[in-house]
RNA sequence: CGAGGCGUGGCUCAGUUUGGUAGAGCGCUGCGUUCGGGACGCAGAGGCCGCAAGUUCGAAUCUUGUCGCCUCGACCA
């Protein structure tokens, strides 16, 4: 098996070494290249295009329940930025400042934002008077810069592209309630777009947002059973209202600090697709938010009628309303095959003379590899269902595995033994203390991932100190 | 920021120990033959050896400094 030796060699196996696997994948399926700034990623088309459908549909989503986009500066002044001591705290080691316009030193020095709290809470200070001006519901898609000491594509940059949604509220409730409404929203776009399962969950007061009062997560396992924090979304009370002085009147004429909220998904959920569903032959991408759903591949393209075979084709499936493209290169037939792997592209048709003299074509599968020859006219019809097939397969594939690597630590000596054998998510009771989440992390280097929603009691002391537990937290090692 | 590794055409690397003025494969360009799982032939292009000082008649090679990248930790979406 020669080509498969030449395959090999081209992208690390992820049961050799799974991190340098995803850097090949990233690197070989032309998703990112290095810039001369460490932290600072170039996202090429195929990445950039990815990004495009992830902001399509998380858009479209956004704005049903009723957000509406604007743009906020980019840039932070200091002293705009230290009202609200928690955040600043915060965000402090990994602030980058602009100190100089041009040719002169700035009297005060200038904060690119690394989250845009403190700005949107400038701007509804003034904005909002009356409780007929509630609630905002706004959403902003940039980039934001973090100053991190290690980088690495998609999941840790020193620049990410986001959205970061911020609204305020008259009352408590309302807003809880958009809290929530946008958790759900990111899980279901994780679910129904991405193909990722997550769990929903409330993070601990030592991994929550600085300057929350609650923060909730959506966690994904990556194939490797590492954790990924996909989504967040909190809820402020009214922490910033009082810092930033966020008042309004209500029906009583009475002076009221607003309720606020903020949430976010970044570019990192594109490497939680690539860490879910890639396999050794590179991305696999849902077909939901995948640029190209379908390539045509013809063989032997020279002779004659093949390639106009290949472009009817494609025009007939792009008015059924598919992304559809033609790899009419002159690569080998071979070579097209393993890159349209590579990059992920859901199903592949093959077309040739021997296809064009039988009237029909071969689908294969990017997800299972699977080869089926499907009859011209029932085409169109046939890659419908297929994509919602895979589409489908794909997150039962992820459930499973997600399923596969929870594993339940009713004491201590189940939790270290389970965390010494196996990586993945692991269920056990927490007494609460701050103290009993920085012993774990100390000891296994796993760090509480969220308070499920979902809880079960499955012990009734605490895996750390013994005392009595409540809480079922997940644990996990994180990305 | 701590530990370790590495910087030589776009990529992977050889050459460094023992200083003498740069190589291979892949990729790229052109032409031709090919095409049902990573095709082949011929002809080409492309590198002040990360950067800066120093030693030397002479530095990819030795010395010092510096910058960057990768892996693992700590921190984070």
């Amino acid at each position: 098996m020669a080509d498969q030796k030449k395959m090999v060699a081209e992208i690390t196996s992820m049961e050799e070494d799974f991190t340098q696997w995803y850097t090949d994948v990233c690197m070989k399926a032309e998703l990112v290249s290095y810039s001369q700034l460490k932290g600072f990623m170039v996202i090429k088309p195929a990445g950039y295009a990815i990004w495009e459908g992830i902001q399509k549909h998380l858009d479209e989503r956004f704005k049903a329940t009723g957000v509406q986009n604007v743009y906020m500066p980019m840039l932070i002044p200091e002293s705009l930025l230290k009202k609200e001591a928690e955040l600043v705290n915060g965000f402090a080691p990994e602030v980058a400042w602009v100190t100089q316009g041009g040719t002169e030193p700035l009297t005060e020095r200038l904060c690119v934002r690394p989250t845009s709290e403190t700005v949107f809470s400038d701007f509804f200070k003034d904005d909002v008077h009356s409780w007929r001006d509630l609630p905002r519901v706004y959403n902003q898609w940039c980039s934001v810069v973090r100053w991190e000491k290690e980088t690495r594509p998609f999941l840790r940059s020193r620049e990410f592209l986001w959205q970061e949604g911020h609204t305020i509220h008259a009352t408590k409730e309302e807003a809880e309630a958009r809290t929530q409404q946008m958790l759900d929203v990111y899980a279901d776009f994780l679910a129904e777009d991405l193909a990722i399962p997550t769990i929903k969950g409330q993070k601990t007061e030592k991994e929550k947002f600085a300057g929350a009062e609650a923060t909730y997560t959506i966690e994904a396992l990556m194939h490797d059973g590492r954790a990924l924090q996909s989504g967040t979304s909190h809820f402020f009370g009214q922490k910033f209202a009082e810092a930033y002085d966020i008042t309004f009147t209500d029906k009583n004429n009475t002076l009221q600090y607003v309720w606020q909220t903020s949430w976010g998904m970044t570019t990192r959920v594109i490497g939680a697709m690539i860490m879910v569903h890639g396999d050794n032959r590179g991305l696999v991408i849902p077909p939901r938010i995948a640029p190209t759903e379908v390539i045509i591949i013809p063989v032997q393209q020279r002779k004659a009628g093949v390639l106009e075979k290949a472009y009817a084709l494609r025009d007939q499936l792009i008015q059924s309303g598919f992304r559809v493209k033609v790899d009419d290169s002159d690569k080998s037939p071979g070579y097209k095959f393993a890159e349209c792997e590579m990059r992920g592209v859901p199903v592949r048709v093959e077309i040739g003379p021997r296809d064009i003299e039988k009237g029909q074509c071969v689908l294969v599968r990017r997800d299972t590899l699977e080869k089926e020859e499907c009859a011209l006219s029932d085409l169109s019809e046939r890659i419908g269902a297929l994509l919602k097939t895979i589409q489908g397969d794909m997150y039962t594939k992820a459930k499973k595995h997600m399923e596969a690597h929870t594993y339940v630590a009713h004491n201590a000596e189940e939790f270290r033994k389970t965390f010494e054998e196996k990586t993945g998510f692991v269920k056990a009771m927490w007494c609460g203390d701050r103290a009993c989440e920085d012993k774990i992390k100390e000891l296994y280097g796993v760090t509480s991932r969220c308070i499920p929603y979902e809880q079960e009691k499955v012990a009734d002391t605490c895996v750390c100190c013994g005392r009595p537990a409540t809480k079922m937290v997940i644990w996990g090692k994180a990305y």
